[in-house]
DNA sequence: CTGAAAGCGCTTACAG
DNA sequence: CTGAAAGCGCTTACAG
């Protein structure tokens, strides 16, 4: 599409390609009425530098690559501007990927085409990450808790909210609370499992494997299993604990159209306090994570890995619970 | 990060790195032993080819540009996914670039990184756009309508839609018809108001400049606004027509603080129908758009461009006036 | 202060 | 079927 190379300016301007490099780029001693010059050839054939040769020499792109198979979920905007604003301030561009195609993928992690990585990718299994670990590739992941000389992570402290969200619940005098899974293998719904988990057993409350059904973070399949889960459960529950708020949400339309009442007949805790709560009745107690703290680490930590000023750390953000009206006492 | 190069894979398994990018490509006749040889070299290796280098010769990168400079609103994410989908089908990954730098996001445009861009980006002004056509840059719009030979556009017909929303709020009596602006020169913004426009005009209606106040296309701002006018007009309204759904919601929110009801003291239609309407009480009166299909069309367009299968075109899509609770007979 | 030359990692006619 | 060589557009020691 773009023809004018650094040659048609060096022709235009009458000077050697290696000048109008330097004086477009502003480096090296050029005097400055050739610095002129060749501006105003430069403008005028309208040149762009090609991105590609400048980079397969520079080596460096000021770009940071987000890689997503989808944009879905409602904080996923939060988190990305978060990233970009924050990346702006230290002068990278970000780049969001979104591709299907696995290989496609992998190529362009390790294709250098960015600087460095942030990783929110349920595809990308524990043999993709070994070889970024071997090419050394600068990645913070924020969906999974790990760490090495190039890789960091910043994620939130699940285990502890899902404890303390259960330990609400609890307290309030609930003995049978069901938990509505997200993905398997997903690590914060592992740990919010585990958190939960940990937190019946300290009040010496069993678990059974019928207290578990699949929400898949989603709204619409929470609903679905949570009217199944009305319908067949030999369990009568009086509280959930969903993996996120729009499973929580699902679950609420369900209970609803049973002709049950939250927090009447069913108290319900959520995650994430996403914006669409606000419009939500009832308003759903949850627990806040710091979504936008989150993308400001994954940029901070993965700049100082890319200028090696630290190697890969595992950070942990708190959440916090937020007490309102889809909860109460039994 | 990532060192070892076409060359070393060559050196590895013995043949010139000439064979290495025939075999690994699929490209030429080569022998299915050496073929065999070379592949395992670069397992072995962790070979990944440079982008950089391979584009700088390939000329084409089997990517899409999306340009923004923030990912607000409650349908990009549905627009992003639709372009990335349609992208796929077409073995296309997409790029989302957020920069806040003009400069940067010129440079990529221009720069070669992306075979054809979808513009959705307040920021580029008509200058710009005249660069990127004589830099012959396969472009499809979807902020605005616009053609050359290598640009096109998809938006929404929102002239004629504002005019149906103002004549749906006119045929059940109201005359006096506010309008909530976006921002100024956003094409959406400025159709809609002219639709409005028209279709007062066909009553008979007269319209004046206080008839008009700023709602920035979001909550707050709106919010803010309509308690404002509410307070001050000197009109007396019985009906709003909002720039979107969520300066919809806005002005509802502080009709209500005003304690007035919607629809029995105000009508009020909005435009988009986005998801979080399915929260909102009361179900809001708004025009459907189809952003997915915009998403789909522009993709399809802009590999019609790419391929020089087609010239620029202006494609205008056609949205659904929704009635629900928001609007009654005055 | 300026320019010729090498080289970044790759592909692709062209010879053999 | 394989490889030496040129070249994509740029930058950067190195000489002058």
């Amino acid at each position: 599409m773009n023809k004018i190379t650094i040659r048609d300016v060096a022709k235009e301007a009458g000077v050697s390609i290696a000048t109008v490099s330097k004086a477009l780029n502003g480096i090296d001693v050029v005097r400055p009425s050739t610095k002129e010059k060749v501006e105003k050839a430069a403008q005028k054939l309208h040149y762009v530098p090609n991105l590609m040769g400048k980079q397969l020499k520079g080596k460096t792109t000021k770009m940071l690559g987000f890689y997503t198979t989808s944009m879905t979920g409602p904080y996923f905007s939060t988190l990305v501007n978060a990233i970009a604003q924050e990346a702006g301030k230290h002068g990278y561009g970000i780049n969001v990927f979104i591709s299907y195609d696995k290989q496609v993928v992998l190529n362009s992690i390790l294709g250098n085409v960015v600087d460095g990585i942030i990783g929110f990718e349920d595809m990308l299994t524990p043999e993709d990450v070994a070889a970024m670990k071997q090419e050394k590739v600068k990645t913070v992941f924020i969906d999974r808790k790990i760490s090495s000389e190039t890789i960091g992570s910043v994620v939130f402290d699940s285990s502890k909210t899902g404890y303390l969200a259960t330990k609400h619940l609890l307290s309030l005098g609930h003995k049978k609370i069901a938990y509505i899974s997200g993905y398997d293998g997903v690590y914060d719904n592992e740990e919010r499992f585990k958190g939960y988990l940990k937190a019946l057993k300290e009040e010496n409350l069993s678990f059974s494997s019928d207290l578990i059904y699949s929400g898949y973070f989603e709204e619409k399949a929470s609903y679905e299993g949570t009217k199944k889960f009305l319908e067949t459960s030999p369990q009568k529950v009086t509280a959930f604990l969903a993996g996120n708020d729009l499973s929580a949400i699902g679950a609420i339309k369900a209970i609803k159209e049973f002709g049950y009442d939250v927090p009447k007949d069913y108290s319900i805790v959520g995650f994430d306090d996403i914006d669409i709560l606000e419009y939500f009745s009832p308003s759903l107690t949850t627990v806040k994570n710091p979504i936008q703290l989150q993308g400001e680490m994954a940029v901070k930590h993965l700049i100082q890995l890319i200028n090696e000023q630290s190697v890969g750390k595992e950070i942990e953000l708190k959440g916090k619970l937020l007490i309102r009206q889809s909860t109460k006492k039994i």
